[in-house]
DNA sequence: ACTAATTAGCTTAATATTAAACAAATTAAT
DNA sequence: ATTAATTTGTTTAATATTAAGCTAATTAGT
C-alpha cells in the first residue's frame, strides 16, 4: 500500500500531504459547524462575512469588502445584490470616486448581526473548546504564519491584495 | 472600535474568532496555491482528490470517495460524470450489491495522475516549509485534534422549525 | 416470508463561485 | 491637455456545491 511513495515522493513530501489532509479535514469540521446556526438565519458564510465585517469595520466599498471574506469582486457583486434584496445593506454612491459605493448595514442588518454575533461567537468557542488555551495560542501562531505567505512564492496571481 | 466587544462576547470568545479568522485565511491561501497547478491540467481539486484517492487506495465506491474527499453524493456523481467523460475514470457494477458500483482509474487516468502527482506533492512541501519540521508536527497534532471532534458536540439537527 | 429501515447512487432546483471580458471613473505619464 | 494605465464594480458563462427528494437494492426485525 505505501511502496507508491517510495519512488514518487520522499518522506518528507508525505509528511507535508498529511498535514495539508489534515487542515483541509479541520477546516471542513469547523466551517459545517460555523455553517448550522447561521443556516437557521438564511445567510450564506459570505452573506454572514459582509454583515460582521461591516459589522465591525463600518461602511466598506466592495473591494474592501473582498479582501476581508476572500472573495471575488464579481462574488461580491453578488452577495451584496442578495443582501440588498433582504433589506441588510445599502449600496451608497461616493461622491468622492463614482466608481465606488459604499456598503452600509440597514437598521434591519444590523438588528440581525447584532442578535446572531453572540451564537456565532460561542459556537466558534465551543468548537474550539477541545484546545486549551495554551494550545488554541499555538494554533493561531502557525496559522498566521502559514496564511501570511505571499503568492509570489510560487507562481504568478490575479490579483495579488496585499493583505490577504 | 472595540468597545462593542465589551458587552457582546467574551475576551475568550474574541480570541477564538480571532482563531477562526485564522484557520479560514491559512486554508484559503493553501487551497488557492495547491489550486494552480491543477487548474493547468484542467483538474478541480475535488476531481484532483478523486484520482489521488484512486490512485493511493485502489478502486472505490462512490460513497467511499464521498467520505475521502468530504463532498456529499450528489457532487460525487457529477464530479465522477465529468472525469469519466474525460475518460479518466470508469464506473463499473458491482455484482455484490448492485446499488454500488466501483470507481476504477483507466490508464489514461493512472497516467495522468502519476505524471501530476510529484508536482502536487513538492508544491504542498514548499507551502509549509514556511513551517520548521517541529512547528509542522505540532501543527498536524492541533489540526487532528480539530478535525476529529464529532458533530454530537453540537446541536446536529439538519433543519429547524424555519425549514429552509 | 413479509415488512420496515437503511443504504447507494441519481436527479433536480437553487445558490455559490470563479474567470474572463467589459464599461466607467480615476490616476499617472508625458 | 492628451493619452495610457489602473481601478472599481458589473455582467456573463461555465462549473461547483448543497439540500432535498427519489428509486432501487440490501439488510434487519418479526
Amino acid at each position: 500500500m505505501e511502496i507508491w511513495l517510495c519512488n514518487m515522493i520522499s518522506k518528507k513530501e508525505k509528511a507535508v500531504l498529511n498535514l495539508y489532509t489534515r487542515l483541509m479535514r479541520a477546516t471542513n469540521t469547523v466551517s459545517e459547524k460555523m455553517h448550522i446556526h447561521l443556516r437557521d438565519h438564511r445567510l450564506s458564510i459570505s452573506q454572514f462575512g459582509v454583515l460582521e465585517a461591516l459589522f465591525h469595520l463600518g461602511p466598506l466599498c466592495q473591494k474592501d469588502l473582498g479582501k476581508k471574506i476572500l472573495k471575488t469582486s464579481g462574488n461580491i457583486t453578488l452577495v451584496v445584490d442578495n443582501l440588498e434584496k433582504q433589506d441588510l445593506v445599502r449600496r451608497e454612491k461616493d461622491p468622492d470616486d463614482r466608481r465606488r459605493s459604499t456598503i452600509n448595514l440597514t437598521p434591519r442588518g444590523n438588528d440581525l448581526i447584532k442578535k446572531i454575533f453572540p451564537d456565532h461567537a460561542a459556537t466558534a468557542e465551543s468548537i474550539f473548546s477541545v484546545l486549551d488555551p495554551g494550545e488554541q495560542k499555538q494554533l493561531g501562531k502557525l496559522l498566521k504564519k502559514l496564511g501570511l505567505q505571499k503568492q509570489s512564492n510560487l507562481k504568478k496571481e490575479k490579483h495579488s491584495e496585499s493583505g490577504i
